[in-house]
DNA sequence: CTGTTAGCGCATTCAG
DNA sequence: CTGAATGCGCTAACAG
């Protein structure tokens, strides 16, 4: 075994097994069309050599790059994990790569044009966004190859949606408050503009409505982002502004735990005092303390759907512009009638 | 991926600017080397033809690939996002693609030989292991890449190491407990075998040395995984079979918050009843209730070494064969005096 | 400093 | 069913 001198090339396989380099190509990528002789002389050949097909140059020959992209606002937060990790399951099962880059990663930050460099057709086949924040105008290039949206949504982008039915979401956790009494609820949103508060906040709105809270109660709103500290900010606001709340629905379960923290900072205690339901159910959520009430959405699935749409999407099969996934209200303890 | 009609190449920035095609390579990889009067042509015509390098292509041409393979235990686990985060700010600096593989994913789970197929060196230009439980002689073909170990390590596999100081962090929080008062202090330790617990074991043993607990009491073991799960369903186990543990140093924050739930749901309390130590720090430790004392590991300072690590050994330049990272202990609401 | 030329390793016509 | 020939788009010698 000689290891410094040439990896095996398809052509010195070729020569052992007595055929031509097309034969050797033909029984890797379709074995049917060879002949059981020729076929196994090179399947000889190949364990002889130890060859492993070049990708790169494949890739090359086949105009591809048999990788796709996912652009995440904030590797580092664990909400995006579960949809990488839906979105690997899919590509690896068609044997396709799954580039990953940080849209908040240091190279990015402040330069949204840099992002445009890795738009291009010659670095992914296709490109999954999670963050809403982009511009559409980055997609628009020529260069840039096919995309899908999963989770939040870009406005302005003509790209297949893959989202959690958000509306409901906020519906059913309106529902559920009102059902258990409550009659002053405040929504803790996501940033401004962020289309999945906007949806929510929507459902939120239909929720009033139907329980006839509108007429009782302005809906009250807190705004941050979606992360654990924001949620304990909020506590001080919510309690210095908007004190007849009995309950909270918040647009992510890191800002419902951050809140709970919070309130038990200022002595407050959740449920009993407050109520508060959480959106996406992250694994923690079921062991926090209190277990929080939430609103399920199934990461994982979304995640699966948009590389398979994407995948659709690239070999220019039809792919359906939006697709909805259900959630579920999960009750926990994290709510209870007010007193 | 079906390419427009023509993707302008290199040969047509060439011939509107005047040059040859070498010229304008030069200008796209070192523009220092090119008379100022030729750049310019170059660039203009980049410009006006739209022209965007063909890294596959490069790629080729350069015997390399352009990426780095991470394999992720689990990469639903947040614990690991901020490792990759680590990972991908460095590879990016250098325009290199990160490539995600989850080991637990369903196409490589029950047949680990799958997983060889991606440790050539036609997918990747090196690769970062993250899991711990993967055998030695995937990695000892010569079809494989370079290899970095991050946070846990192979026993086996001579490739270089980036670890936190897992047996300091074992031996701070025993002083720590031992401080306050404890004496009886169980370990809640990762799976057996497991590289990190191992080492945080020794941390422990030590602690107990040096605080002179060894001789009062002899120390207690549990053992499960990383997860909150596990953590919760060690609850039970402690309660029946470990009563007079007053503390528990548990081998991950996940473990330890699902501990304290598993305790809460049998009315003990942290740090009222018992005290608890976590390890990581993870994002939710702080906001746990009570918020977790726990080691601090620089997950993001891991994935940026192991990255750097890796680029440096792809390159042949000398690289330490282990790194050690600190951490540190933060004392915050989960450990007081024993009652 | 610049152009010419020869591949990188493979997939795919097109004949046979 | 098989083989010979032709690039995929680019970079790196090697001359000029």
């Amino acid at each position: 075994m000689t290891k410094d001198r040439h990896e095996p090339r398809i052509h010195d396989v070729a020569a052992l097994a007595g055929v031509s380099v097309a034969t050797v190509s033909r029984v890797m990528s379709n074995p049917a069309i060879v002949s059981k002789a020729a076929r196994e002389a090179v399947e000889r050949a190949i364990v002889e050599t130890g060859y492993r097909l070049n990708v790169t140059a494949r890739n090359l020959r086949q105009r591809q790059v048999g990788a796709v992209l996912a652009l995440v606002p904030r590797l580092a937060n664990p909400f995006f994990s579960q949809i990488l990790s839906g979105i690997a399951e899919v590509l690896s099962e068609r044997k396709l790569n799954l580039l990953v880059l940080d849209t908040d990663g240091p190279v990015l930050t402040g330069r949204p044009e840099a992002l445009g460099a890795w738009l291009t057709r010659s670095h992914a086949d296709g490109v999954i966004v999670l963050d809403g924040r982009l511009g559409p105008e980055l997609f628009a290039s020529v260069h840039c190859p096919p995309v899908v949206q999963a989770c939040e949504w870009i406005a302005g982008l003509d790209a297949p949606r893959i989202l959690a039915d958000n509306v409901e979401g906020g519906r059913l956790a309106v529902r559920h408050l009102a059902e258990l009494g409550h009659r002053y609820i405040a929504h803790l949103a996501g940033p401004a503009g962020n289309s999945l508060s906007i949806s929510r906040r929507k459902g939120v709105e239909r929720g009033f409505e139907e329980t006839g809270i509108a007429s009782e109660a302005a809906e009250l709103r807190l705004s941050g982002e979606f992360s654990l500290r924001s949620g304990n900010a909020a506590a001080a606001d919510l309690l210095s502004n908007h004190r007849q709340a009995t309950a909270v629905f918040c647009d992510s379960d890191e800002m419902a735990i951050g809140l709970v923290h919070g309130l038990a900072g200022a002595g407050i205690r959740v449920p009993h005092d407050i109520s508060v339901v959480g959106f996406d159910n992250i694994e923690m959520s079921a062991y926090a303390l209190p277990p929080l009430t939430t609103i399920r959405q199934h990461r994982h699935r979304i995640g699966r759907k948009a590389a398979e749409t994407l995948i659709a999407l690239v070999r220019q099969e039809p792919c359906a512009p939006e697709t909805i996934l259900p959630v579920e209200l999960l009750v926990r303890d994290s709510t209870r009638a007010p007193r």
